[in-house]
RNA sequence: GGCCCCGUCGUCUAGCGGCCUAGGACGCCGCCCUCUCAAGGCGGUAGCGCGGGUUCAAAUCCCGUCGGGGCUACCA
């Protein structure tokens, strides 16, 4: 499943043709954050690389991805020395925490992430948040990696590749953590807190403000004699941030300049008193060390920003990092009545469209268009031509509704696009899930030539009839189902296979018996000379029956070539079966 | 409640002061094609939340208003 090397140097050859640095974007990072335009880019990794080395990746590398990654580096190297001096290599992260099963969302903000670097020629790094020991599981952690190779979404950095600013879980950096929080706490901007929920509550209350305000900052300059005595009360302390005491204002890239007021934002926990550290500690922290240059994220955290943004600035003042990144908020993706998508909505789960047969192209491409567009008058296009184009400031600022319709006709469209032999090859696997409630396995996880051959010929009858592969699959399935096994979809045959279909059928058998060739032209002939001709009846009258008794089904793939496929004793046996439930024997 | 974001067809969007009697796509409706279902072709339906202002000119800029959403944990 994983990108195998060649592929990965297939990929860096598309980078090489779309992977131009943009002057434009280059100079905007500039004018937003002129203190990270670092003349010299060995200077702008000093501080860092000594943190960096401090702790070695320990489990989580391996060697790096081989051959795919030393020309990914010579690709970084070989982009002129003078971009790269004006404008840092751009370094995005995604960053899930394993909580539950992948969601829609969740990619959606992964492929953006993986466009604005694959666009730029900058690094991916991926990072598991996974600091929540109650939340976390292992199960997520893989479905997150599978569905990541699934859809082809590669990494330059984190598990399973490694990278120098590992280790790129959050559960093996707890030392990092601790140092971190150390020097903060030193150096005066981390202050122990050991008011409790109710007590904050009640000093809002006591001074007839709104009980809900949240912290109000009362611990920040508790005497060494007044900490004693909490913990003399056995109190345990946690890990605030103080606030700067200041408007704070960032440019980001999708919504322009946005300020929170002074005083709007409280002190905020880092770290509980035991140690632990908390989200909104280790994202930044982890940003500054791993060097990430911008973050793009849901909107949903854009009110955290500022917490963030006062947390970089501390961090730089005890010498680790660079400052905050730029930002862009990507608008929330929203199920029914505009609220956003959770985890517990069942149309968020990733791997439904994935059981369903929608392939990667096509779900990608839909899950792009939430938010971003390629140009006035085209929707479908290719993940190269999403790199090629994708800029992130020209992603739109509003909510987006996930729509189950388009994002299939967006997927047919993929699926129609498939050179016929990799929609074949494809389709196996839903083929035999469609075959798995047979007493007997049809397919055993490879076909056999045969089998291969026998999907490869029907392939393209079924193709551009289907929107997801599990379309095809079930068209597919009378050609491999058992005689024995077999039998028409009951409510097809109840409305098909009556009475009226006796004649029919009897008349279909007759001039079919009679065939000399079997061939679709043949067949078709033969059919419509006896039904159409014969018994004077009505295409659409005379060839149901017929359909269902042969595919089990009212819709199939072309009937004349189903036959042919399906081949002539197979198909003279059900419809022989057909005539004996029509007249009621059965 | 507070802070912040957003507001163009039912949905996703194009639009960055004149090219807009607002373009595309999905959906929906009709017709054509037709052995079913699709696909395809043709046509149609439908939108700038509201009120002020700036301007010769506003969907586009400003203000207000209304509406929607997000956040408001010792979760992430």
């Amino acid at each position: 499943m994983h990108r195998v090397a060649a592929e990965v140097a297939q990929e860096v050859g598309v980078l090489l043709q779309h992977g131009h640095l943009d002057p434009g974007t280059g100079q905007e990072q500039a004018e937003h954050h002129p203190g990270r335009a670092a003349p010299d880019h060995a200077d702008r990794r000093a501080p860092v690389v000594h943190h960096a080395l401090k702790y070695t990746p320990r489990g989580d590398g391996g060697p790096g991805p081989g051959a795919g990654r030393a020309t990914r580096t010579m690709y970084g190297v070989s982009s002129s020395a003078a971009s790269l001096s004006s404008s840092p290599r751009v370094r995005v992260r995604f960053c899930p925490s394993p909580t539950g099963t992948p969601h829609v969302g969740l990619v959606r903000t992964a492929l953006f992430n993986w466009a604005y670097a694959r666009h730029h020629g900058g690094d991916l790094v991926f990072r598991i948040e996974d600091t929540d020991v109650n939340r976390d599981s292992v199960e997520s952690y893989e479905a997150i990696l599978d569905a990541l190779r699934w859809l082809g979404l590669d990494w330059d950095e984190g598990p399973e590749v490694g990278g120098p600013h590992g280790p790129y879980r959050q559960s093996e950096r707890g030392d990092v953590y601790a140092d971190v929080l150390r020097r903060l706490i030193d150096a005066g901007e981390v202050y122990e807190s050991y008011s409790t929920a109710e007590e904050i509550e009640a000093r809002h209350r006591a001074a007839g403000r709104d009980p809900k305000l949240g912290y109000d900052n009362a611990d920040r300059d508790l005497t060494e004699e007044q900490r004693a005595a909490f913990r003399a009360e056995g109190r345990a302390p946690v890990y605030r941030l103080r606030m700067p005491d200041r408007d704070i204002t960032f440019t980001d890239l999708i919504r322009g300049e946005v300020t929170f007021r002074a005083g709007t934002v409280p002190d905020f926990v880092l770290a509980r008193g035991d140690g632990t550290p908390l989200y909104p500690f280790t994202n930044p922290v982890d940003d500054a060390l791993q060097e990430i240059t911008h973050v793009l994220r849901g909107e949903d955290l854009l009110s955290s920003t500022p917490r963030q943004i006062a947390l970089y600035e501390a961090l730089q003042r005890v010498g680790i990092g660079q400052g905050a990144p730029v930002y862009a908020h990507l608008p929330l993706v929203t199920g029914e009545g505009a609220r956003k998508l959770s985890k517990r909505d069942p149309q968020s789960n990733l791997f439904l469209y994935r059981d369903r047969g929608f392939i990667p192209e096509g779900l990608l491409n839909y899950l792009a268009l939430l938010g971003w567009s390629i140009a006035e008058d085209r929707d479908v296009f290719s993940l190269d031509e999403m790199v090629a184009a994708f800029d992130v400031s020209r992603v739109s600022g509003n909510a987006a509704r996930f729509d189950l319709k388009k994002a299939e006709a967006i997927n047919s469209a993929h699926l129609r696009a498939l050179p016929v032999e990799d929609f074949a090859r494809r389709v196996e696997p839903y083929l035999e899930a469609e075959l798995s409630d047979l007493a007997q396995p049809v397919i055993n996880g490879t076909p056999t030539d045969e089998q291969r051959a026998m999907i490869s010929a029907a392939a393209p009858l079924v193709q551009e009839r289907s929107v997801v592969l599990s379309d095809a699959a079930r068209m597919l399935r009378f050609l491999f189902v058992p005689e024995e096994s077999f039998a028409p979809d009951e409510e097809a045959a109840e409305k098909n296979l009556g009475p009226d279909a006796v004649s029919i059928l009897e008349a279909a058998l007759t001039s079919l018996d009679a065939l000399t060739e079997w061939s679709a032209p043949e067949i078709e002939a033969a059919l419509k000379a006896s039904l159409i001709d014969g018994l004077g009846l009505k295409p659409r009258k005379a060839f149901a029956p017929v359909r269902v008794a042969v595919s089990g089904r009212t819709v199939s793939p072309p009937l004349y070539e189903s036959m042919e496929l399906l081949g002539r004793d197979r198909s003279l046996r059900r419809l022989g079966a057909g005539l004996e439930r029509a007249r009621g024997v059965r």
